[in-house]
Parts: C-alpha cells; structure tokens; sequence
DNA sequence: GACCAGGCACATC
DNA sequence: GATGTGCATGGT
C-alpha cells in the first residue's frame, strides 16, 4: 500500500468514547487476577475465560501462593474452558514460578520496579509475549503502557493508516509517541479499540455505521479491494 | 460445519 | 528474517 498518514489519535479516541462510553477495564477482583486473565484471554474469546477464572475462583486457586502449589495437572483440567489448556497451564506456572523468582510471591515489589525493566523481564518468560506482558503492566500494575492487539491493527489498517502487517513495536510506537503517557487514557483506549473491533469491525464488517467511517476511510475502496478476498484483516 | 476469538513458541526454510 | 503450524474450547 501507499504511504499512510498519521492517525487522529486524539479525535479518534473521543469519537469511540463517545460512541461507546467508558469501557471500565479491566474486569477482575484483583491485580493478581488480571494477570491470570492476561494470559488464559490469548487468542480466546473472554466469554470462556470468564469461566476458567469462575472454576479457579470456586478453588480458592486466585492467589500466587496457590496457583505456585497446584499441581499442573489440576490446573490445566480447571481452565479446561479457556481453550489451549495445556499449554494455558504451564504458561501460568511458569508465570508464577517466575513472580517468586524476582519478587519472592509479593506484588508491592514487582509493582515498584520500573516499568521499562519489568517489561523485559515480562517478555522474557516463556508463554508472555508483548500482549500479554502490557496488558499486566497497563491494567494489572497501572503502568503507562499502550496495549496493541489484532483489533487495533485492523481498525488502524482498514482506515489506511497502517500496514496490515506492520509488527507490534511499530504499532505500540504510533502511540506512546504521539499521546501523553496516561494510564487511564490508555487503559480506555484499548478497551474502546476492543468494544470497536467486536461490535463493527469483524470479519464481516459494516464500516458505513463505524464511528470512524469519515477519518481518511474510503469505505466503497474498501469494499472493491476487500469484498472477494475476505476481511479478515 | 465452518469460522472466529483481547497470542505465543517453535520448526523449518 | 520471514513464513507456517500447533495449541482447543465455546459461541455464531
């Protein structure tokens, strides 16, 4: 494709704010559960997480020190819902193995530790990529940092304001650079980008309705380019 | 019954 | 470095 604009980040941010209304992320009780839920929500509608974290809540496994004793068997067969069992449980162990590793099970000391280090340590446990690593430092630790998600690189692609492919750090980079580093803007903003993208912006998409379908979109384009091939980008 | 969902690691070229 | 594949359930 051609070269793309800058996107309206501001103006885009008050039109689905105030077309949806606040979002009020992320949905848990505790921190230590929405970095549970960070994990067991990859590549998984939250519908069905919602029921992994109800069987892990009605064990009492909710907690770092109890998921570090649950056997790896047991948990797996409880987040049976969350789809990707298997592989879901040795990710949360390895998570928690490392959390009492480098923080000794205690969350005021991971949350003190500044967010540029902890971001790499994040990344450096097996099973958290970029994704899940800020969804814990943004709506677990209340860091400063811009959630990317296949919805976000959808929507900003179908505007023409992206390479559908453009790779996470280039997309996170648009907009850490370009806004103020503010936790509850950005914590709103993913959330609004996620209520956009399952609402409207599907597979099967009806841009003529989208909030944004006047920012730099060409929707009847869209349509010829798209219409045979799919929209699943 | 196909398709999708708030990714990631690993194999192979 | 790019591209492909396995992982798995539940809703539409």
């Amino acid at each position: 494709m051609g070269e793309k604009t800058q996107p309206p980040l501001r103006r885009i941010y008050h039109r689905l704010l105030n077309r949806f209304g606040p979002q009020s992320w992320w949905p848990a009780r505790t921190r230590f559960e929405v970095m549970v839920g960070a994990i067991l929500t990859q590549n998984t509608s939250w519908t069905n997480v919602e029921k992994a974290i109800a069987e892990l809540r009605r064990h009492r496994l909710l907690t770092p020190g109890a998921l570090k004793n649950v056997s790896l068997k047991t948990l797996a067969s409880l987040i049976r819902p969350a789809g990707y069992f298997n592989v879901k449980a040795k990710r949360l162990k390895h998570f928690v193995d490392f959390f009492f590793k480098e923080y000794d099970g205690r969350l005021e000391r991971m949350i003190q530790e500044p967010w540029e280090d902890l971001r790499k340590k994040l990344l450096s446990v097996n099973g958290i990529g970029p994704e899940t690593a800020d969804s814990i430092l943004l709506y677990a630790l209340e860091k400063p940092v811009f959630v990317v998600d296949s919805y976000t690189k959808r929507i900003l692609s179908r505007h023409n304001f992206l390479d559908p492919d453009a790779d996470y750090q280039t997309v996170q980079e648009i907009f850490m650079k370009n806004l103020r580093l503010d936790v509850k803007m950005f914590n709103e903003y993913h959330a609004l980008l996620v209520r956009l993208g399952k609402e409207l912006c599907k597979s099967n998409p009806r841009c003529e309705v989208c909030p944004l379908n006047d920012i730099n979109f060409d929707y009847k384009a869209f349509l010829e380019k798209n219409f045979f091939t799919g929209f699943t980008k």
